[in-house]
Order: structure tokens, then sequence, then C-alpha cells
DNA sequence: CTTCAAATGTAGCCGATGCTACATTCAACC
DNA sequence: GGTTGAATGTAGCATCGGCTACATTTGAAG
């Protein structure tokens, strides 16, 4: 059956070219949602709290920043706060959502606090719609039975 | 609470590195279970084998496991097929067996077995031992409830 | 033994994400 | 208004993981 081993190939190859896809994207993600937490909890948002955030140098905080304003998510001029726009908003909204839904069922499952926290900042960006939906019921399956 | 505060960041920090870290080691996990499971069906492992598999050129499958060999997972000479170390054999085993955690748990969630497929390739290099064991138990009891 | 196609290697390009070292700008204080 | 330190910017380097184009090796078929 050479078909249908072709096809088998296939899936596993875009398997892997989503797990790519979803790496181009998960530091902006990963951004976005520090950019707004920062401005709601300090008002703004400047470079130096992105490199301390992420513990990386101010250049690459920077960088990723002009990435950001190049992708359509970030606006910011030279030595001005970092700001979002209406799609960067969009986009840190989704990613609070979907952190919180991981980090929730993960408690639910039973893991720790600390590796909840741990574990989530890697599997969020992985997770689809799909099994976001079913991480989300089981959660409330489960806080309905305490 | 500015010393709270701080140590808050500071775990926050951690995870990002630790994320990091998972991405440096996430493709040599997936090479080498790659690499194992063809040797089981093939006999060998050849290059181009690599490159269909994670549908990328020749090249590019080429430096990774230069990289691999490098890192004392891998051996090949020129023109010769890829052979694993037992370090890199280790490695295969613990991923596969990882993989298929991830999988199995998927499943018993609910989620479609594409889906499943698709989310474990992202997931399951970012799992801690503490969530797998977790996981595994959750199929465990899934199980005996049909 | 030659020839030819497939497999692999080599050269050189790109972008993302890290860094250090040095230059510049800004804001706050005297 | 000048000084000064913190925040940013700029230059330049490294590694990873992609690529195309071209060169070489190998093995099998004639």
């Amino acid at each position: 059956m050479p078909e249908s081993g072709v096809s088998r190939k296939q899936a596993a190859a875009n398997r892997h070219e989503r797990t790519r896809a979803d790496h181009a994207t998960e530091l902006a993600e990963d951004y976005v949602e520090a950019v707004a937490e920062i401005i709601e909890s300090a008002g703004v948002c400047r470079i130096k709290d992105l490199a301390s955030r992420f513990r990386v140098s101010h250049v690459t905080a920077s960088r990723t920043v002009a990435r950001l304003q190049k992708a359509g998510l970030a606006t910011t001029e030279p030595h001005a706060p970092v700001e979002l726009t209406e799609q960067g908003i969009r986009l840190a909204r989704e990613s609070k959502r979907k952190h919180h839904i991981v980090y929730e069922f993960l408690l639910a499952l039973g893991v720790s606090e600390a590796t909840a926290a741990s574990d989530t900042e890697g599997i969020e960006h992985h997770v689809s719609h799909e099994t976001l939906k079913l991480m989300e019921s089981f959660v409330r399956k489960s806080s309905n039975q305490d």
C-alpha cells in the first residue's frame, strides 16, 4: 500500500512544519503578553522591563520589539515606551487566555504550582483550539467535583 | 514588598530560560527518535530519510546530524549511514516514551487522533517529569474506567 | 569499465535570537 | 544650563535552522 504510506509520511512532515511555524510566533506571543501586563501594572512598558522580564540583554529585547513592530503588533519610537497596536492587544488577550487555561488545567491535573508555571510557558504555544477546549471543560469538571 | 516582587520576577525569568533551553534540545530529540525508528524499520538511516521525514533539504538534515555528532549523540562518516551512540540510543528511548505518553494522554482527554498527533509534536519537549507522571496515571485511570 | 542517476558534500545566502562593547540620548539634579 | 547616570541605540560577532546552486562520490546497470 504505497499510497497510505506516503500520506502517513506527509502527515508526519506536516506536524513538524506546524511545530516550526509555532516557534516563529511564540516569542511574539510572549512579548505582547508581557507588554500588556507591564503596561497594566506600571503604566508604561520600557525596553529594560522586557529585558529583565525575559532575562535577555536590552539589545535583544529592543530588536525583538522591532520585529513586533514590523509584524504590526507594536509601535515604538526611539527612546519612547513600547505600545501595542489593536492587533497586538488582541493577540495579547488571546495569549493570556490560553496561558491561563493551560495553567489551570495543569493544576487540575495535580501538578504543583511551580511546575505548572514552568510547563505552561513551554506548552501554551503548541496547544490547538480543540485541545484547549477540552482542557477548559476538564478544569470545569474538576472544580465542580470539589 | 520589594523582595517578593524580585523573586517572582526571577522565577518568571527562569521559566523563560528553561523554554529557551528546551528549544536547543528539542530538534536533537526529534532527530535521534527519527534515526532510531528509521534504523528499526529500514535497517539503516540515511540523510535523505531524515530530510524527507522532516521535510527539509538534505543540507539541513546533514548539518543537523553533524550537530548531533558534535553533541555525542550520533556517529557518521561521509557518505555513510547515520548511527546512534549509546547516549543517542538512550535519548531516543526516552523521547519515544515521552512522546507516547503525551499522545495517549491527549487521546484520553478526548482529543482526536490527528490533533493529538500534531499537538504532541509541539508539547512533548516541554513536559516536566512531574507532569509526565501525572499524565501517565491519568491514562491508566481512564483506561480502567472503560 | 564506463556511464549515469541518486545521494551527499560544499559554498554561500537569509532571518531569528542570543551576546559584548561602545556611542548616544534623556531626565533629573545641582 | 551643565553634569551625570540610566536607558537606548549601534556595530559587530556567534549559533541555529532554513534555503539554492553547484560539485563530488557512489553504486548499479549496461
